[in-house]
DNA sequence: ACATTTTAAGACACACTACTCTTAATTCTA
DNA sequence: TAGAATTAAGAGTAGTGTGTCTTAAAATGT
């Protein structure tokens, strides 16, 4: 699996919260139903984006979380590096040690370019894009549609 | 992590061994040895390659392992799928149940070109071709190369 | 002040990967 | 036939990812 199901998780949630209207708290109880993830843990998940500053959140009645920054300025990557770290794609084909531009393993110049293009996706993509891709189907919100049926 | 690191290890003793001149029966020992990998590990990693039939076994003394078919017809994605399992690739971006072409993610469009042009890279490369663009570099044979100094 | 709502933080269990080691089975050689 | 070499198979350990739960802290409203 090239994510992370945290990632995943992080990435849905984020989604679903920059397709909504205005900017105000959302519970993550009511997050974790729309999306059928397990509230613990997509607790977790979230705490990981609201200390890396992508995410805000507030306790108490009214509370939830939110996005602290315009979606149009996180990109896929931002969320993916804030759950799982510097991203899943540093070692590869046959992580060898000391491998690199300089002593290439023999698959490196097809694979380099292939993770340039994951890369470079990941950089494009912002979740504002995501969620206006994933808006208006079958008059179901967001990841609604998914889940249900 | 996109490969495991039984498939990279697999990977590499396969490639090491389409890399040596005859097909005879190579110690484990010595593979692990040249390829700076436990031993115990290695030897769990290659059953799975020979009970795949891309290796061929033997006890005792003279004996090891070796290429059951020519290097040019065992493709990386064999030995990723004998060891891994079908595929890493299966799942991913968002891992939404019941996602797909009928019901694409809002990423599948852009993922599903990236996740194919890696398969292709996967089913075109053999690894005698690895083994072939991994020789004689700097005198050492094979993976030594990346190992030594 | 107090009860309620909500996230934060930490402890815990489970599964899976990575790795280690022991024992059994097979084969060769002397 | 005895002993050494070698892989096969299985048990055991450690660490990490996933998932669950409990307690603490913060905010609200009465
Ligand atoms: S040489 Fe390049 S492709 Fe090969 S393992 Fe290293 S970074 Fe990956
Ligand atoms: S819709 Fe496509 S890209 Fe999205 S998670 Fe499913 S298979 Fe992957």
């Amino acid at each position: 699996m090239l994510l992370s199901k945290s990632c995943m998780y992080g990435l849905r949630a984020s989604v679903q919260l920059a397709g909504m209207k205005g900017n105000t708290y959302v519970t993550i109880r009511e997050l974790s139903e729309d999306l059928d993830i397990s509230f613990f843990f997509l607790t977790k998940v979230l705490q990981r984006l609201t200390q890396a500053e992508i995410l805000e959140s507030y306790k108490g009645p009214n509370g939830g979380v939110r996005l602290l920054k315009h979606p149009g300025e996180v990109t896929f990557l931002d969320v993916v590096t804030a759950i799982d770290g510097s991203c899943t794609l540093s070692e590869c084909a046959l992580g060898l040690p000391g491998c690199g531009v300089m002593k290439p393993c023999p698959l490196h110049d097809q694979w380099s370019i292939l993770k340039e293009n994951i890369l470079e996706m990941m950089q494009n993509v912002t979740i504002a894009e995501l969620a206006r891709r994933n808006s208006g189907k079958q008059g179901l919100d967001g990841f609604m549609y998914y889940l249900k049926i």
